[in-house]
DNA sequence: CAGGTATATTGATGTGAATCAAACTGGCAA
DNA sequence: TTGCCAGTTTGATTCACATCAATATACCTG
């Protein structure tokens, strides 16, 4: 996954990060308080929670797992970053990074020091607004993590990753039917809220069944249409009693319920 | 929980909302735009999923939920609000609803137009950067959402909500020990990952442990400590083998160990 | 204040995924 | 080439929590 353009002009991401959206003077500006090519090889650290954050990074490519810690050393990966992504979002509340971020194979990043970027967006409005664009993205990502997490089962779960990066590899102009998985059974465990073990047989009952073929990290996608009918199958109590109304369209936007009613006073 | 006063700077809660940080002479100006006084009684909705994101808005008493629903009508409830919170900051990238989100119980609301918050922000850097802390603490609930169900048991899980919302009590001025908890056992079970009926077993063992004293919806909690020794207690995997570094001290910053090398070229 | 409906509690049973326990595989260093 | 070691796969068993089921209790409505 190369991007060895040394200017975020020339850079294959620059619609999906933070320069997304800037007019060729204002890149102009952001490039120049841009560092590039940080360097981490498999395993190292970008940073570690706790430390304080100076700054917000993007990476170039490669690949990244951010996790949290408890006060007992559990640890539950967040997310795993691609290239155009950007890591240390959950940083900008205390100046303290309440994650660890760790590379899952060689990665080279970008570096945004939060101090030029504070000032950059005195000046460039559309720099703070996809900012706070790619800051909401976060939050629904970790929403969806969530629904992942606590309404699943373990098939979905697997399948859900699978089109989560097939999809995201597509959006980066990569195969969506075959691509590297950089992290190991256990990461994918660990995001998924599954022990390792669960993983590893589910990736051979999805072999066995003919949905994807894999080998060690390379997997191949050979049916996502059924990818997608497991995840939307209804788990058990997808539709329990205290949820009456759902199963309605879920994009409807205002209803003529009666409790749609909104009053000013 | 009253906040009759129809300034932010008469409110309880301007410390912790958009408001907090700005001067007089901002908080006038941000108080010009801001909508008051938005009532919901309990159930009713505030804004559905699907539905366009106009503002931003504050709970100014009473109490939210907000959930995210699947394509096969599944809900997650992502978080609770209380009075300070800010509600809808998922929705600023597609400014499209991804959530829904209901009151508990009669709620008061402030709206803040999306269109007056940018113009605001274009002059107020204060705003601006307030926005984003938020939004950055947004995701960080989040991700602490996201241990409690991937990585935490059933026990440790209610503790988590009990410690969560006596601290959150407390931080606006009520007791830490004494407070209602608004929404149904069956909302509980669903924020958890649980279901109603651990969520109810677990509330008579807490009682019969002598920890809390229940009375439907009002929690006493008698001891505080014991929840928090609860909590940390570890779980069966939380210093499982694929993870060789747990238990070391969580908040360290930077160590000497090699793999914090990280190299510029 | 009677009656119905929501919500909550408690008990009995079932099960999906965790845990425990071996083997197996591939990468790498000597 | 050998041997080691981390990562993975596969199998046997257990267990925490879900599900099913039956009351019980609070709340709301007429």
């Amino acid at each position: 996954m190369g991007a060895l353009q040394r200017t975020c002009n020339g850079c294959n991401y620059k619609k999906i990060c933070l320069a997304s959206g800037l007019d060729d003077d204002e890149i102009a500006k952001f490039d120049r308080v841009m560092k590039r090519r940080l360097r981490l090889s498999r395993s190292n650290y970008l940073f570690r929670s706790g430390a304080p954050a100076d700054s917000i990074y993007t990476v170039r490519s490669g690949s990244l797992k951010s996790y949290v810690t408890d006060e007992e050393g559990r640890e539950q990966i967040t997310n795993f970053y691609l290239p155009g992504e950007i890591v240390g979002l959950d940083a900008l509340t205390s100046n303290i990074h309440p994650s660890t971020v760790q590379a899952l194979e060689s990665t080279t990043i970008c570096e945004m020091p939060l101090a030029s970027l504070n000032k950059l967006m005195d000046t460039i409005p559309t720099l703070r607004n996809q900012l706070i664009r790619l800051m909401s993205g976060a939050i629904r990502v970790e929403e969806d993590h969530s629904m992942l997490l606590g309404k699943k089962t373990a098939e979905q779960r697997l399948a859900s990753l699978l089109l989560n990066f097939a999809s995201r590899f597509h959006d980066r102009g990569y195969s969506s039917h075959e691509f590297n998985l950089s992290m190991s059974r256990n990461d994918m465990g660990n995001y998924l809220g599954l022990a390792m073990e669960t993983v590893s047989r589910l990736f051979s009952r999805f072999q066995d069944m003919g949905l994807i073929t894999v080998n060690r990290k390379l997997v191949h996608i050979n049916d996502l249409d059924a990818l997608h009918v497991m995840v939307l199958e209804s788990s058990p109590d997808a539709l329990g009693k205290g949820q009456k109304e759902a199963k309605q369209e879920y994009t409807q936007s205002v209803s003529q319920n009666s409790k749609e009613t909104v009053l000013y006073h």
